[in-house]
RNA sequence: GUCGUGGUGGCGGAACUGGUAGACGCGCCAGCCUUAGGAGCUGGUGUCCGCAAGGACAUGAGGGUUCGACUCCCUCCCACGACACCA
């Protein structure tokens, strides 16, 4: 035995040990006790390995590793999420192509993965950029747009007239191009959308019975945006166009005094007047201008511009000015809102620019009627009912019952269920990503293409320079392909798919895969989607672990995605991820760490100079695993004390532990059963350090406890485990044994100490035993040195026992 | 603005369904060992008073419930995070 424990060369040589052995290699098919652990895939960008992705593999795999050793059998892959923007733009910036650099980053990031020591199933990785991965991507489209969940509209982009491109919304901050500050435009262009918006009410009913946390699932139900309201059907004066609204107020309706449009919305033009049309024209051109950061900024003026059109209040029959503004979002609903003084926004337009308002709602207690009725303030809330004709004295959630029904019998209205769920653009104008499967044929029809030419190459022959198209436009091969395939005239899509596509279906493909990513050659996998048995027996996911930024994007995607090919009768699961947790983030003196702030901290110098099961422990001893913390090198060396503390005295043999020191073991084993599946790995670290102190001073343990304590170490200290396991002069693998049990027998006492309080505060502490009588605990305690002196001279009135605890003495 | 989360020693953080606040670690202090130590070992360490025994005060601020509150309730302050005109 070495005096000191040497981490670098033990590191090395299990990592080594464990490859050769193929430990951590899963058989899909004969696994029994599946246990499915995934944490959100990476990707594979230039820089290194940061503290947040050790902060979140690290301590997901000491959870696998404990699920393991409770005879789980665990699947725990790892892939690249590798489409996407960066290696795009450092593409156009270097003229080296994504491929290249792509393939180059994900050989260092596999290197530096498989230094944290994980137990990845490295035989089973994905990479979303290989032609085997994304012809699923593409196959995926095609079973939507089979379906008809997959159709093409006119949406805006954020497009910069400067660099004649289109823009990510992270790349059109506040309004101006990242790259050369020209003021973003909104263009509409035809893009594909897939419906998830079909999946609106399961996506919400499904969160119920999943193990998320429940501010994930708020922000879920918030993004989703249900609301029960009634459709109103507004007569155009002297036309026969009718304007569509949605309303959650139609209690309201009766105040009701104009309409607003927002200005893409399609009767605009046929509504506006000679009179309005410059107005009405300009008002369009510069909310076009607006990105929707700058639309929906709640501290800018509202404007609008009046169209000199009216239509007709269906209750009152009062006629209504219809108005434009840009505070109506064409998205939403049906891109038009009915105006009324009970809306503090429609209040203020209304005031701004002199349309008249009305009110007909007063708080029940009758409350400042008279300030409301002089529209000297906006009352938003619920309310009784006046000036409503036959409604008049209802309550607003019984008038927007009545008012509904009304508006049914007359069919000018019906009640709706609205979400503000948005269907979800998968169209990019992008290069590096992967290429919709869709043709055009001469009359510019799209056709998917039939799936025995996938995977549909991503053409390689495309300058990376903005040109105002997309990108796969430039390509003449892909031209080519496409005439030599359908025909003279047809054209391919241009668009590339966003990488969330890409990302919404990877917990399958790692179970139907058997090395993508790590074979080159191009559709070497003839597999089905996905193996029917394989999917029943791994999915749903049981534990993913990844970071909260992706509560409702990814996130719901994946859920989407799932929902989608159970219907399309390709898998057997409708929720994904059956248990969901957030790593907390590590800041750096307490900012967000990022390249831009230039406070990014590299785990890479702690991990040489301790090795990673210190690195990787001192991220869980920082702090509770979803909270996250401010990061600190100071506590590091606690840590390293302790790992060549506890290689020694796990070294160090005494024929017998001492009946406490056993009773402490056990107590140990029983605190890191608990603490590690709760993720609670700070507090199990700090059970075993103190078990280490009474260890030390036993001056060593016996083999059974060494035996025991090995196990406990096995999930968060993996490598450090292994060694200890070999040398204390156990066989096998630490991580192929069972996970300890504890002797709840060994961890009863006898006696306790009982704290005694006089007056709610505490004056002495006696010993007794645990089954004696409550009289009898109050008598001692009364008797106490100090305790009495405080009872002198005055009355017990009242006396607490508290079993194991304390007794509480009132005088 | 709305919603959410959280404020505990010099620092990171513990604390079960209300029951001895400060586990564990860092740092600091003293001692041992050493040619030396930014190594190791032993002990101490919330603040204030006291030689000590002991006592007073302490979980962002203020109030309340309780024999007893970091924990429950009310008001306020601060920090962080998410969303952002949703009709």
């Amino acid at each position: 035995m070495q005096q000191t424990y040497d981490a670098s060369a033990v590191e090395s040589k299990w990592q080594k040990r464990w490859e050769e052995a193929k430990v951590y290699e899963v058989d899909l098919k004969k696994a029994k006790d599946s246990y499915y652990s995934m944490v959100m895939f990476p990707y594979p960008s230039g820089d290194k390995l940061h503290v947040g992705h050790w902060y979140n593999f690290g301590p997901a795999d000491s959870y696998a590793r404990f699920m393991r050793m409770q005879g789980k059998e665990v699947f725990a892959p790892m892939g690249f999420d590798a489409f996407g923007l960066p290696a795009e733009n450092y593409a156009i910036k270097t003229g080296i192509h994504p491929s290249k650099s792509i393939a180059e980053n994900t050989r260092t990031m596999i290197a530096q993965l498989k230094h944290i020591g994980c137990m990845y199933d490295w035989s089973k990785t994905v990479n979303t950029s290989q032609p085997e991965y994304y012809r699923w991507t593409q196959w995926l489209f095609l079973q939507m747009f089979k379906n008809g969940l997959a159709y093409r509209k006119e949406a805006n982009v954020n497009f910069c007239s400067c660099c004649q491109t289109v823009l990510a919304n992270e790349q059109a901050q506040n309004g101006l191009c990242d790259r050369c500050s020209t003021e973003v435009i909104r263009k509409p262009m035809t893009q594909w959308f897939w419906k998830i918006t079909d999946y609106a009410e399961t996506l919400l009913q499904n969160l119920d019975d999943l193990d998320w946390p429940e501010k994930t699932k708020l922000m879920q139900r918030n993004w989703i945006g249900r609301s029960e309201g009634v459709e109103v059907e507004f007569q155009v004066d002297c036309s026969d166009e009718v304007i569509t609204v949605f309303t959650t107020r139609v209690d309201t309706l009766y105040s009701g005094t104009f309409l607003v449009l927002a200005p893409e919305h399609s009767l605009v033009d046929a509504l506006t007047d000679a009179q309005h049309e410059a107005e009405v024209r300009a008002y369009k051109l510069a909310a076009a201008k607006k990105t929707d950061i700058q639309r929906t900024d709640l501290a800018k003026e509202k404007t609008g511009a009046f169209t000199g059109a009216y239509a007709v209040n269906p209750l009152s029959g009062e006629k209504m000015p219809i108005w434009i503004a840009d505070f109506v979002l064409a998205h939403y609903g049906f891109g038009a809102v009915f105006a009324d003084a009970h809306d503090e926004r429609d209040f203020a337009f209304a005031k701004k620019y002199g349309i008249p308002l009305k009110t007909n709602i007063c708080p029940a207690d009758g409350g400042d009627a008279d300030a409301i009725r002089n529209l000297e303030v906006c009352y938003t809330e619920d309310g009784i009912l006046y000036d409503s004709g036959e409604f008049d004295g209802m309550s607003s959630a019984d008038a927007r019952k009545a008012i509904a029904k009304w508006l049914e019998k007359r069919k000018k209205g019906r009640g709706v269920v609205q979400y503000r769920l948005r269907d979800w653009s998968i169209s990019r104008q992008r290069y590096w990503g992967a290429p919709i499967p869709i043709v055009y044929d001469p009359e510019g029809n799209p056709h998917p293409i039939p799936e025995e030419h996938l995977p549909w190459l991503l053409p390689t022959d495309v300058e990376f320079k903005p040109t105002g198209t997309a990108p796969l436009a430039q390509s003449k091969e892909l031209k080519e392909r496409t005439e030599k395939l359908f025909g003279k005239g047809w054209k391919p899509e241009v668009d590339t798919m966003d990488t969330f596509v890409c990302s919404s279906f990877y917990q399958f493909m790692y179970l139907s895969t058997e090395g993508v990513g790590t074979k080159s050659e191009i559709g070497n996998r003839k597999s089905d989607f996905i193996d029917a048995k394989i999917e029943k027996k791994w999915m749903p996911v049981d534990m993913y672990i990844g970071g909260a930024e992706h509560a409702c994007m990814h996130l719901i995607y994946a859920r989407f995605v799932t929902m989608a090919l159970k219907d399309f009768g390709f898998v057997n699961c409708e929720e994904p991820f059956k248990k969901l947790v957030h790593q907390g983030i590590i800041t750096n003196q307490g900012a967000k760490m990022s390249k831009s702030k230039g406070n990014v901290v590299s785990p890479d110098a702690f991990v040489e100079k301790h090795g990673a099961d210190v690195f990787r422990m001192y991220l869980m001893f920082m702090g509770t695993f979803t909270d996250g913390g401010d990061w600190s090198d100071t506590g590091i060396k606690g840590i390293d004390r302790f790992v060549q503390r506890i290689w020694k005295v796990l070294n160090k043999r005494v024929d017998q532990c001492s009946p406490q020191v056993r009773a402490k073991v056990h107590a140990t084993v029983k605190k890191c059963t608990e603490d590690i599946p709760a993720l609670r790995f700070n507090t199990a670290i700090a059970a075993l350090m103190e078990l280490l102190n009474d260890l030390e001073k036993q001056g060593g343990i016996a083999q059974e406890g060494a035996e025991i304590v090995a196990r406990l170490l096995a999930p968060l200290a993996p490598h450090l485990a292994e060694e200890l396991w070999e040398s204390i002069g156990k066989k096998g693998f630490v991580i192929d044994q069972p996970w300890p049990e504890f002797d709840p027998a060994l961890l009863e006492t006898t006696s306790v100490t009982v704290a005694v309080q006089v007056n709610g505060k505490v004056r002495g502490q006696i010993e007794v035993a645990v089954d004696v009588a409550e009289a009898e605990v109050i008598t001692q305690a009364q008797e106490e040195p100090n305790v009495a002196r405080h009872l002198e001279g005055k009355q017990v009135r009242k006396a607490i026992y508290v079993k194991g605890r304390l007794v509480s003495l009132v005088v």
